[in-house]
DNA sequence: CATCCGTGGAA
DNA sequence: TTTCCAAGGAT
């Protein structure tokens, strides 16, 4: 089984700017683990597309581990601002002081000391050890979920099949080539067999698939369903002071956004009260900033007001004007300033 | 085990 | 327009 796979990988193998390739390993290249434990956390539940840009932009920052121990939280949080689920940046610097701290600069290279780090689970340990040491890991992420739920024509939904699903795939995983196998069986999942119109002419498993046998595997893996997203409302306020500066404030580490610039903002849920910053004449943006986050979508309604140069702000801090920067924003509050930017001037 | 936590592309 | 989903982790 793995054999097929791994001369699949051998020809088919994608190309990114963290991946060792099959032909420069068997040359004997050995994968940086910074690099690779980067690349893990940027990919959770995040797509390669998507990835590439900031991955190519941290390492040109922050060569090494150790340099980005010694970063700033403000300027990582802002060169993560976009790419999603905040919490892993803050992880992911206290996961690089930790290593710069207590391992001397060296990544830990076993599964138990890894998962023991910040922001790393059972699926980056394993996706480590794997692929940067070439340990006999099991990687089980969503593109496993799926081929292991095909191969094996597994019904149960999930989670409730993710025992069965690890039990199966420990078992496919070779000792030869451990980290190309984890890197195979990911690609097949996500140009093979992918959730919607799978290629399986062109699968190396085809003939051992029994979701493909049973003509079940398109409806495979089965998933609870999800409950629907309701709808939260919200203020959001974008203050200019008359020297150009814009009011921003730095949010609490926990909860949404954690640890991320954005506009001084009311409660969001479903009747929120107005919490204005500043006593001021407000503008309000005739529409509204939208935006789906992961269980709810969020309406806010934007207020704008010009404020003298010695109003102190209940909450947030004036950011001058060429020190702002939107790409430093997450998403939703970007949004705000895309609708309030043309009445600021 | 359930919930919370972002974003953008595809269909 | 809405839903689904992508190399998940923390609580």
């Amino acid at each position: 089984m793995s054999k097929s796979l791994l001369a699949w990988y051998d020809k088919s193998a994608r190309e990114m700017p963290w991946r060792v390739g099959p032909a420069e390993r068997r040359q004997g290249v050995q994968p940086d683990p910074y690099r690779i434990w980067l690349s893990e956390v940027m990919l959770q539940q995040t797509t390669v597309a998507a990835v590439k840009s900031y991955f190519i932009a941290f390492t040109s920052r922050w060569p090494k581990v150790t340099d980005l121990a010694e970063a700033l939280d403000a300027d990582v949080m802002s060169a993560w601002a976009g790419l999603g689920y905040y919490a892993r940046a803050r992880n992911l610097l206290k996961c690089a002081r930790v290593i710069a701290s207590e391992h001397d600069g060296v990544f830990p290279q076993t599964y138990e000391a890894l998962i023991k780090l910040p922001g790393i689970g059972p699926y980056t340990a394993s996706a480590i050890s794997a692929i940067a040491f070439d340990a006999q890991s099991t990687v089980v992420d969503g593109n496993v979920e799926r081929v292991v739920s095909r191969l094996y024509d597994i019904h149960t939904p999930l989670p409730a099949s993710k025992p069965e699903i690890t039990a199966k795939a420990e078992d496919l995983t070779p000792p030869q080539r451990p980290g190309d196998y984890a890197q195979a069986i990911m690609d097949l999942g996500a140009t093979i067999c992918t959730p919607r119109n799978p290629v399986c002419g062109l699968c190396p498993w085809r003939a051992q698939c029994a979701g493909w046998a049973a003509g079940t595997h398109t409806e495979l893996p089965k998933k609870t369903p999800k409950t629907p997203k309701p709808t939260r409302l919200g203020y959001a306020y974008v203050v200019r002071r008359e020297d150009g500066a814009i009011l921003l404030e730095t949010r609490p580490d926990k909860g949404l956004l954690g640890g991320m610039l954005g506009w001084p903002c009311s409660d969001w849920n479903d009747a929120p009260e107005p919490a204005p910053p500043v006593t001021a004449d407000w503008t309000e943006i005739g529409e509204e900033a939208r935006h789906t986050f992961t269980h709810f979508h969020l309406r806010l309604k934007v207020l704008c007001a010009t404020v003298d140069q010695n109003t102190t702000p209940e909450t947030g801090n004036f950011v001058g004007k060429h020190q702002f920067m939107p790409k430093s924003l997450p998403t939703v509050m970007r949004k705000v300033w895309d609708l309030a930017k043309p009445t600021q001037g």
